[in-house]
DNA sequence: AACAACCCTGTAGTGGCTTTAGAGTCAACA
DNA sequence: TGTTGACTCTAAAGCCACTACAGGGTTGTT
């Protein structure tokens, strides 16, 4: 399979998947004489096992982690736990503080009706305040 | 004020206040003979309105947009509008995806018990089917 | 022979900072 | 007087996870 196949097989770009590679989570793939990269179907694999852990929004550095894992099924996964309660936990953090914003901002704008100068725009005077407050 | 004073004042890291003024966001401050950047109440007070809009999550370009309506009264303020329309779009959206990721994340936690190796790790068996099925 | 569609490498750019290196300034204390 | 420590300065590089671009080679079709 060439690097386009993959791509269309699995949605990823070509530059992220040469990314990737570069950055130790693909395997380096094997090369035609003309020297385009060939892949299996286990370098598909581990390309969507990649991108699903990136949906999960992990870092680069933890997928790298858990792909160690898989190679070492010896290991205690305890490590992979660990791991995830960690992600969940950012998730929430960031998850609470999104919907802080969602909130402000749909309140934000409500204060805006057509039609004004800036020097009337209720969001304006809202963000002026809101940002004195804070002072 | 010294731009350590400003940071006790804020909280705002001393090099991202820097960052700010070289970015244009931050007006220049007058300096004291030997160098010395010497901030005033008006620049306090913006560096707040930044902070505070960093914290809805605009980007710096917007931030920066704004804060020319500030500056300029007579302005039509729809435009404004508009950027906090754009940006509760943004946060929806990403609101939308963070439910998802913790969904999945604690519906992942669940298959983990303790003391596995990582062969038999429910997470990785879990992490490693859902990257099939997408394929 | 020309062209499109594909592939290659290497480098730079993105946003919003943070870190580092290397140097100068200033008040307080021994 | 010397020196310590806290503060400040500039310029450049590093971070993350890509994305884009420049400049070239390869393959298949018309």
């Amino acid at each position: 399979m060439r690097i386009g196949e993959l791509h269309h097989a699995t949605g990823v770009n070509i530059e992220t998947i040469r990314f990737y590679e570069k950055e130790g989570l693909l395997p380096v793939p094997a090369r035609t004489g003309n020297g385009y990269r060939t892949y299996s179907s286990t370098h598909l694999e581990r390309l969507s096992f990649i991108r699903h852990c990136r949906a999960l929004d992990m870092p680069l550095s933890e997928i790298k982690q858990i792909l160690d894992f898989v190679a070492h099924p010896e290991a205690d996964c305890g490590d992979i736990n660990r791991l995830i309660d960690e992600q969940l936990a950012r998730v929430r953090v960031r998850l609470k503080s999104m919907r802080a914003l969602e909130k402000q901002l749909s309140q934000l704008r409500v204060h805006c009706e057509a039609n004004h100068t800036a020097a009337e725009c209720g969001i304006l005077h809202e963000l002026v305040a809101a940002a004195n407050c804070e002072t």
